[in-house]
DNA sequence: TTATATTCCTACCTAGTTGGTAGGTAATTA
DNA sequence: TAATTACCTACCAACTAGGTAGGAATATAA
């Protein structure tokens, strides 16, 4: 399941590529545009700033903007980044413990399909598909 | 994220499958065999009684056992059933509440095409695959 | 220089979910 | 009658999701 903090920063990407033309973008009419907390937003930026994604300018007039052209975003990048975790199943995660029934696993091969039908479908689209 | 739910009763289907030519399979012998807790099986296993993909016999030399041919079962549907919910995003879920943004959500369809190559992945595969 | 606007950083909180444990009842058979 | 099984319901601790809150650092405009 997708938590709020990928499908946001999803919001806040095409929010941004829809108006920089304007110059920067402060978040905080991002936040009124799209409805939603400028608290909240301010938390999940950071994953997409510091990974070059975004980026953003202090003070007085300042804002944020993108780094590349929209169809050089894939939307799998922002959710691995901002997302918590993707993986469909506990022991895919990054930092899983290994599992001792792993050699008679007869599930895992199964999960890792799973894995991989979702991020191809999530690369397969980019920014510029929303605009 | 799949939950352990959904995920044991999937291993719970295929040991059933593996080990029923020898007549009703107790969960008790399951649990063992796969090293789960039987309190917490007994929990997940009515969502697949009561939906008529396994039949329960109480009693001294009880158990379960397949009411259809493994290639019979499709995945989706045993997740379907234990998994509390299986759509990428909450607004997609059965019982979500309708959003006053949907008109002008430039998402939906995006998660929609999620939703449908997991579901579609799930359902191309049987019990018989895992045997 | 001062007020204002912005990003950035960190602490905290509440409700709900996950992953069970526990204890017992009903049904069936050896 | 004893044992074994499915079935039912209550409870619980730890964690996570989805924020709120307050302020610091930075930059600009007046």
């Amino acid at each position: 399941m997708i938590s709020t903090r990928g499908r946001y920063a999803l919001r806040v990407m095409i929010d941004i590529a829809s108006n920089e033309a304007d110059g920067l973008v402060p978040m905080r009419d991002v936040a009124k545009r799209q409805d939603l907390s400028l608290k909240y937003l301010e938390q999940i930026l950071p994953a997409l700033t510091k990974n070059g994604l975004l980026k953003g300018t202090q003070g007085k007039g300042g804002g944020y903007h993108l780094t590349r052209n929209p169809e050089e975003y894939r939307i799998g990048e922002i959710l691995r980044l901002t997302e918590k975790e993707l993986a469909p199943v506990s022991c895919l995660s990054e930092g899983a413990a290994a599992c001792e029934r792993r050699g008679a696993c007869k599930t895992i091969g199964f999960w890792e399909g799973l894995n991989n039908v979702v991020n191809e479908y999530l690369d397969s689209k980019t920014l510029k598909d929303f605009l």
